[in-house]
RNA sequence: GCAGGGAUGGCGGAGUUUGGUCAAACGCGCAAGGCUUAGGACCUUGUGCCUUAGGGCUGCGAGAGUUCAAAUCUCUCUCCCUGCACCA
């Protein structure tokens, strides 16, 4: 049995005692592999083994290769979640509590964690413990934590020089607001982690008749002013006179409020929702004069608490006009004007896009399709004026939704336009007319609510400096720096370009967090994904710096200006800084040779904003000759089909699972898995399966002394080939990174291989010793320390990590050796596939079968077959003829075909001599196999009346019952 | 809404770039047999439907088309997933 833990201690200290992972520039070519590094807010799960799991394998397969690999590692801590954490625990969170209690953090630590350092120190602690004690292969001399003041310089260094070089401007920015903490509030801040979502939507200006004061109907569809009817208003609303810039408006006194974080706002005084019932408005494109009246579903406290009524489209409208009439309120009789029309014919579309799920099963019947939103309400059985609010909700959705999609204007400047075409272009007019005026919203569906208690309104923030990645010039440099960069998976390449093509400003400095001071507004911090696009060049250095005691104080902005740029000289950067001349010469050629060839590493989650991010700022800061060469995205990690997730409480610390299981199998599964970008599964099933496959290998190498054939037989040849070929195949697939195809290869077809090797009579011990080697070294990467046991169980004594992969002789792949080797396999299939059909033959009972005859196909046949598989017509093949053939034999051969000639492909088949000599030396296997004696015989001699159906790819079978 | 990706067996997922060798890799699950005091451990075989000679039929979201031939190419449609920024 491999002990797990036992072998993984073991070999992590020989590779440390070896320095096998501090890597300093030589002779070989270079590569420096870098992972986005974790954020410390936790210990790591099985996700981060994914994510570290996949360079390091890539790293360890790149060193047997012969490149001088570097991966080294950080940590993140700049931002708010730090502290947003420790605020929670002041507040004795109990979901996060519980979260820890999965970590197994200790009670007393978590009471600590009331200090943010605390928890970034505890974490980043418990995270490189539990990384080396899974067995990565990293460079830790180099190991960093971007809070520090050394690496703050390089961070400064990146802004003064984004600056030069106009990227940073200043602009105004919608933000979440607490309006009682007066702080920009994002996810982290609210209860609940609820997203703000910031959505712009349009007020239209319904001047009141004969007076200067206008209703502004906020609304989403500005295309159905044309069916307005009235506007509503809630009689159990606030309402307020106020001027919103300049111009007096009714709206509700919370709206007032919000807005007056966008725009001035200036409140005149209350108005009774009684006086404004009084009241006409004008519709500023029919300038038709509509009343206003009460709509019960009006909340003061989304858009400006004023909106208009089109009962033709929106359903609420409708059934809001309904209920005044159902209480005897005296509503304008006029008519509701239909304005949009689905494509389909006389609206039979209404309902397709609706699932049975949404339906339940209960469909209504659509009566009225004159008026789209009765009809949704009809397809919803909710038609009734006192249908409740969820489906009137639904029928709102639903209409908005296949409108959008399917729906042609009616009326109107857009006429015949689609509706999505007709709404932006409105919004695009009535804004320029001075009709209307956009106003930022929360679309959350319930209110946003800071963790302070208080509701978060949409505030707009100004001198907000921004990184400008809409730069078109920067833009264009980038994509030319992306053509250079080998993308894996490649079908990632156009989610990239147009990524590239869509980032736009970046709002870069924050008021609270962690991290680097903002040089051009100190009493700000620079934003954590701003501050950490390049920090990966501080690993080429960072060990240089600390043993020669540089201070942050001497990283001039000149220092990173000479190692990354090669401005000025050593000389003069020496005596400015009064750093050591060598050490900053040092500090050069590491950062040369190691940034020559990078591989940058991520999550999925990281693709638009950090990775994007990331090549904008090497294109502006660095030489083109340092530009990155490799990207490779990763999937997540699935526990047990379900996603891994703190909510769910599924999450497996990575320290669990391979304690339980050991590193090896666990890395095995989560990182070769699935393919590179899919999510992988943690199933302890496939685990187990993992870990009895081990064993199976490890008992094959043990008893390898017990095998003692000598002579090399077709099963040798055929086991020879297949390891070649493999060979080849895994090589190409992991430099790829398609590390999933490359070790269902190198690992079960291996075992596969093996048991059938076993299974044929195999007994070469060299062959068998020669195919664990390559097995063992190819399976290093992925499985490092049952590598390294397995080699040493081989009888070698040198370390894996540091063996070459191995080279495939490709003289050594048989094509014909192993396709002979399949049909042999098959025919066996067929003999039991005969043998139990024929046995049900009344005449076979209680008989058994005596005698088994293969009989292999004529040479000339190979030709034949060919000649139909490239023409597809027997008559041309026929009267073409064969050499020696009758053209009776011939067609009779041919016929066999006739039904599926059109799905014959030319083959390359062995030649019939090779296949009856394999057949041959595999009588007796088969002959053991079913108990009977095996003939072989080559067609041209057989009597048998079967030998005619022999052909090239299938020998005919005839058994004969005694 | 905008952008990107996707739909294949009981499940996860190969195969789509370069149409044929695909009832469909590999894994999981399931079934039978073996082993065993027992087993949720392990091994073997099987796992769409039909079949008295190795065969046939049906199938890759829906529909249509191109082709001798389509999971793979073209068109239309439906549905699903992810992201949308100050947040790491």
């Amino acid at each position: 049995m491999i002990n797990y833990k036992e072998i993984e201690l073991k070999w992590q200290k020989a590779w440390e005692e070896a320095k096998v992972f501090e890597a300093e520039p030589n002779e070989k070519e270079s590569i420096m592999i870098t992972s986005a590094i974790p954020y410390v807010n936790s210990p790591p799960h099985m996700g981060h083994l994914r994510t570290y799991g996949t360079p390091d394998t890539f790293a360890r397969y790149m060193r047997m290769r012969g490149f001088n690999v570097l991966f080294p590692f950080g940590f993140h801590a700049t931002g708010t979640p730090v502290i947003g954490y420790a605020k929670r625990i002041a507040n004795n969170d109990k979901d996060l509590i519980d979260a820890l209690h999965v970590f197994h953090v200790p009670d007393e630590d978590i009471a600590k964690m009331v200090d943010p350092e605390y928890i970034a120190k505890y974490f980043i602690k418990q995270q490189e413990k539990e990384l080396r004690r899974a067995g990565f292969g990293i460079d830790w001399r180099r190991k960093f934590i971007t809070t520090e003041p050394m690496f703050s310089k390089l961070v400064e260094w990146q802004f003064y020089r984004l600056k030069d070089k106009g990227y940073l401007v200043q602009g105004t920015h919608p933000v979440g607001w607490c309006p009682n903490e007066n702080n920009a509030v994002g996810q982290h801040d609210t209860l609940h982690d609820v997203q703000p979502d910031i959505e712009e939507i349009v007020a239209v200006k319904f001047k009141e008749s004969g007076s200067d004061v206008s209703f502004p109907c906020a609304t989403y569809r500005p295309e159905t002013i044309y069916g307005v009817t009235n506007i509503f208003i809630n009689t159990d609303v606030e309402y307020v006179i106020a001027k919103v810039d300049g111009a007096r408006y009714y709206l509700s006194k919370d709206a007032a409020f919000r807005l007056s974080f966008q725009y001035g706002v200036e409140v005149e005084g209350a108005i009774t929702p009684d006086e404004l019932l009084k009241k006409k408005a004008v519709n500023p494109l029919t300038k038709e004069e509509v009343p206003v009246l009460p709509g019960y579903f009006v909340k003061g406290t989304v858009g400006t608490g004023v909106v208009m009524s089109v009962p033709s489209h929106a359903p609420f409208d409708y059934v809001a006009l309904e209920r005044l009439k159902a209480q005897g309120y005296a509503v304008p009789d006029v008519e509701y004007k239909k304005l949009i029309e689905l494509r389909a014919p006389d609206n039979k579309g209404i309902g397709r896009t609706v699932t049975h799920e949404e339906l339940k099963g209960k469909t209504g019947q659509v009566l009225h399709p004159e008026i789209p939103a009765l009809a949704y309400l009809e397809l919803l059985n909710a038609a009734s004026p006192s249908a409740d609010d969820t489906a009137i909700e639904f029928a709102t959705k639903l209409a908005y939704r296949e409108e959008a999609r399917h729906g042609i204007m009616l009326v109107g400047a857009y006429k015949g336009k689609k509706e999505p075409e007709a709404r932006d272009g409105l919004k695009a007019d009535l804004v320029k007319s001075g009709d209307a005026f956009t106003i930022y919203i929360l679309a959350n569906s319930d209110d946003v609510v800071c963790r302070c208690k208080t509701k978060v309104v949409v505030n707009i923030v100004k001198n907000q400096w921004f990184i400008n990645y809409g730069d078109q010039a920067w833009k264009k440099q980038v994509h030319s720096l992306f053509a250079g960069v080998k993308v894996y998976p490649e079908k990632l390449r156009h989610t990239f370009e147009t990524l590239i093509d869509w980032i736009d400003l970046r709002a870069t400095e924050r008021a609270q967090g962690l991290g680097t001071r903002f040089p051009f507004a100190p009493e700000h911090i620079i934003e954590s994904l701003s501050d950490s696009t390049i920090y990966m060049v501080y690993y080429t250095f960072d060990h240089i710096l600390r043993t020669n005691n540089v201070t942050p104080e001497q990283l001039k902005p000149e220092f990173f200006d000479y190692v990354i740029d090669s401005k000025g000289d050593s000389a003069s950067v020496a005596k400015l800084t009064g750093i050591d001349e060598m050490a900053i010469k040092r500090c050069k050629e590491s950062f040369e040779y190691w940034y020559k060839n990078t591989m940058r590493q991520s999550g999925p989650d990281l693709v638009p904003n950090h990775l994007i991010m990331y090549m904008f700022n090497h294109a502006a800061l660095l030489p083109e000759k340092f530009y990155p060469k490799r990207i490779v995205v990763n999937g997540m990690v699935d526990y047990e089909g379900e996603k891994m997730s703190k909510s769910l409480g599924n999450i497996v610390p990575m320290g669990d699972g391979v304690e339980k299981y050991g590193s090896d199998p666990v890395r095995f599964m989560v990182v070769a898995g699935a393919e590179l970008e899919t999510n992988t599964e943690f199933n302890t099933d496939a685990l187990n399966g993992i870990i009895a496959r081990n064993e199976f290998i490890n008992s094959v190498v043990s008893s390898l002394d017990e095998v003692r054939g000598m002579e090399l037989e077709h099963i040798d040849y055929w086991l020879y080939s297949k390891l070649n070929s493999k060979i080849s195949r895994a090589t190409l697939a992991l430099d790829e990174m398609r590390i999933r195809d490359a070790y269902t290869d190198i690992y079960y077809n291996s075992i596969t291989e093996l048991k059938w090797y076993s299974e044929r009579g195999g007994r070469n011990q060299q062959v068998l010793r020669d195919y664990l080697e390559a097995l063992t070294l190819m399976m290093a990467p992925i499985m490092p320390h049952v590598a390294e046991e397995l080699w040493h169980n081989l009888g070698r004594s040198t370390m894996v990590v540091k063996e070459r992969w191995p080279d495939a002789t490709p003289s050594m792949v048989n094509e014909s050796t192993e396709a002979i080797e399949d049909m042999v396999r098959s025919t066996i299939d067929d003999i039991s596939n005969v043998i139990e059909l024929t046995g049900k033959i009344p005449a076979n009972k209680g008989k058994k079968p005596s005698v088994i005859t293969i009989i292999v196909a004529s040479e000339w046949k190979k030709e034949a077959y060919n000649m139909l598989a490239k023409g597809h017509d027997i008559s041309a093949v026929v009267s073409h003829g064969i050499k020696d053939v009758s053209k009776q034999e011939l067609s009779k051969f041919l016929s066999l075909f006739s039904k599926r000639i059109n799905s014959l492909v030319e083959t390359m088949f062995p030649g019939s001599d090779e296949i009856y000599n394999g057949f041959v030396s595999s009588r007796e296997y088969i002959q053991k196999k079913f108990g009977a004696r095996i003939m072989v015989e080559k067609e041209g001699e057989s009597k048998s009346p079967r030998a005619g159906r022999a052909t090239p790819g299938k020998p005919s079978i005839e058994v004969v019952y005694a």
